[in-house]
DNA sequence: CAGGTATGAATGAAAG
DNA sequence: CTTTCATTCATACCTG
């Protein structure tokens, strides 16, 4: 059960490319550097949705260890949460009885489980850049802010939930 | 950015729209047919975030080619627009350019403007309906100075309660 | 070579 | 508008 492959650390960092030719026109491969970073980022700094900045400052970082991409490291953020959310889904309700134990919750893998994600360390957050996203940022003339701007406005609930149904 | 084949591409064009195999997914899957006319007027027209009227119409042209309702037309439209800019955003740096370097909604319909879309011809259309799409140009369509109460105003029902009334 | 699993990528839906 | 969640597809890679 997961068989991490241990490509060697290669690809990209002092190594060749040598197996670029296979691999480069699909989906990329992270190193292990790669991923040990990441995995760094996610359980120690408690990192699991990093904004745009980050991840520009994160990409940056990794592409010393081998071709990588922006979206990459989104996607990997994405997907790492959720796929540990969820294991974590099928383990609610009734300790007791869980049959077809394909694979035991990593406790062991992260180790912090006791205190699960040992906080967000609260000063980090905005530390590199001042952006932080007011509302929208590219208003580029065509502002709602004025009138019934957007959709919110006219009831998302029904536009969606729809209890409602008269005509 | 979509290379995704779809493999399920008859849910209309080719056969009974009823049931494509396994759709029981709460989930749209939209057709190719669908998906080229999205972004057909996504790209040529310049439609970023259509009105309750467009939404409309536009769910009603698509539904020819399978299932769909008004609230798909909307998140799609929306996670379309999203994407291409969180997109952009963790690739280019947001150095320089505060300034509107803004796209603009790409009136470049010109010499192109053919029949695909009947009722985004520039002028306004007073059929029946007397919705006046506006097509291209920066206003999406809420930027009336007077008449900008469209939204607040427009029926959200109709986008999901929209079974059969139309036609 | 076939099968299974882990995981990158994509996207619909929705929350904020 | 922005960000996140959930689900699914596609594929790399390990295993027998």
């Amino acid at each position: 059960m997961e068989p991490q492959q241990q490509p060697n650390e290669e690809n990209g960092s002092s190594g060749k490319e040598g197996f670029v030719c296979r691999q480069s026109s699909t989906r990329w491969t992270p190193t292990t550097e790669q991923i040990r970073i990441l995995k760094e980022l996610y359980y120690n700094n408690g990192v699991r949705s990093p904004s745009a900045d980050q991840i520009q400052r994160i990409s940056a970082r990794l592409r010393q260890y081998g071709k990588i991409e922006g979206k990459n490291v989104f996607y990997w953020f994405q997907n790492h949460k959720a796929r540990e959310r969820q294991k974590k889904r099928f383990n609610t309700t009734t300790t007791t009885d869980h049959h077809v134990p394909m694979q035991r919750p990593n406790a062991a893998a992260n180790g912090n489980n006791s205190k699960l994600y040992p906080t967000i360390t609260p000063g980090y957050s905005s530390s590199s850049n001042g952006v932080l996203t007011v509302g929208q940022i590219g208003n580029y003339g065509y502002g709602s802010s004025s009138g019934g701007t957007s959709y919110v406005f006219f009831d998302k609930k029904r536009f969606i939930g729809e209890d409602d149904y008269d005509v």
